[in-house]
DNA sequence: TGTGGACACCTTGTATACACGGAGCATCCA
DNA sequence: TGGATGCTCCGTGTATACAAGGTGTCCACA
């Protein structure tokens, strides 16, 4: 159901949930309850320790480097191929992009830290292999848990990913796979960095 | 429980699995079968459609053929660190290469596939970044129901795959990224073109 | 007073019963 | 005779009851 949207920040890191308690919460039965822990734990959220139950996984600074390492593998590799086929950026970014500083004027997080990952992610699937843009995908649920923390403290980089989002565009359009895999390269190493900052 | 097992091989693509037949099968209730289901629905095994049930996928040419090309964004982006770092090839791969040729004298077909799905996992490994390391196993499971058609077909590919393997981990020891890919390329390519063969 | 063992409670894992929704077939009408 | 609609059956989705295992506490003994 809603299982997901449990985790987005009220719970603690290593704390056990109670499928009991959840059920309750939720206003449902345990077997809900049971099944959606079980996506969470294919989406990385929970472990699931036999007889103990679903335990909140703690994400550390060093697995979010390597999130944004692979996110930088999969959407460089991306980016690659569509500057070598002269695709050009994705018919939605302009709009994304719009939408995007809207989000940004508003203050708008949650619809921002959205919108940003719709632009990456349809460029990932501009390249047409859905078995790399699902992969990609999938990566994102372990990111927003910390992009709530970051954002929240850095809103002052709204205009830089702006910015830079405007610049990937042009650069795929330019098909200069070059430059659009450093600036691709300078957007991915911010967060990391953030976060480092903030846990050290 | 044994959820991945039953579909080595024994159910036709598009069919509807019937978790109560499936409970009696295995001799367990529903429940415990619909949470293999929803397990086999993360590893990409089977859609699960609303009211319908769970439905065997089809692995079609092209999602093979993208999912070879997601290994190779993955491995060669691997071997390029390795040799960047000069770290030289696994520590395991003597040993494992010693194996597969082993198994390949045996004609232990199902020996064969695991341990060359091991070695080139552990060489993704090696590089470090475990978020990546395992999304790359993840792909394992869906090349499975190919490999056993294709390798089972093409034998005669036994001393090839075992060539190469030792040509790569040479190539990885002398820190030559370059020439480490190309045989990467030429690797994970002849499989995909296997599979073409089959079904056109 | 500290440590070890046993018991009880609590939580997960499994089974079964019930509810809900869809798909297929039959029948009726045009 | 063909199509549409309604009914029935079957299979998934959910709830609840029961079993099993683990953890924490308490008591007894050293």
């Amino acid at each position: 159901m809603i299982g997901a949207a449990i985790l987005a920040g009220t719970f603690a890191e290593g704390e056990f949930l109670d499928e009991a308690v959840l059920a309750r919460e939720v206003g449902t039965s345990r077997t809900p309850v049971r099944e959606a822990l079980h996506r969470l734990q294919a989406e990385r959220f929970v472990d699931l320790v036999p007889r103990r139950g679903a335990q909140v996984r703690v994400v550390t600074a060093t697995e979010m480097r390597q999130i944004y390492q692979a996110r930088f593998v999969i959407e460089a590799n991306a980016i690659g191929k569509i500057c070598d086929r002269r695709l050009g950026a994705p018919p939605e970014t302009p709009e994304l992009i719009e939408a995007l500083e809207t989000a940004g004027r508003n203050q708008d997080w949650n619809e921002f830290a959205q919108l940003d990952q719709r632009f990456h992610s349809c460029i990932v699937q501009h390249q047409g292999n859905a078995v790399l843009a699902q992969m990609y995908d999938s990566l994102r649920p372990r990111q927003v848990r910390l992009a709530v923390r970051t954002i929240t403290q850095g809103p002052e980089r709204f205009p830089i990913i702006e910015r830079e989002h405007r610049e990937l565009e042009a650069a795929l359009n330019a098909h200069d796979a070059a430059l659009s895999t450093r600036i691709l390269n300078v957007h991915l190493q911010e967060v990391p960095e953030l976060v480092r900052a903030f846990s050290e």
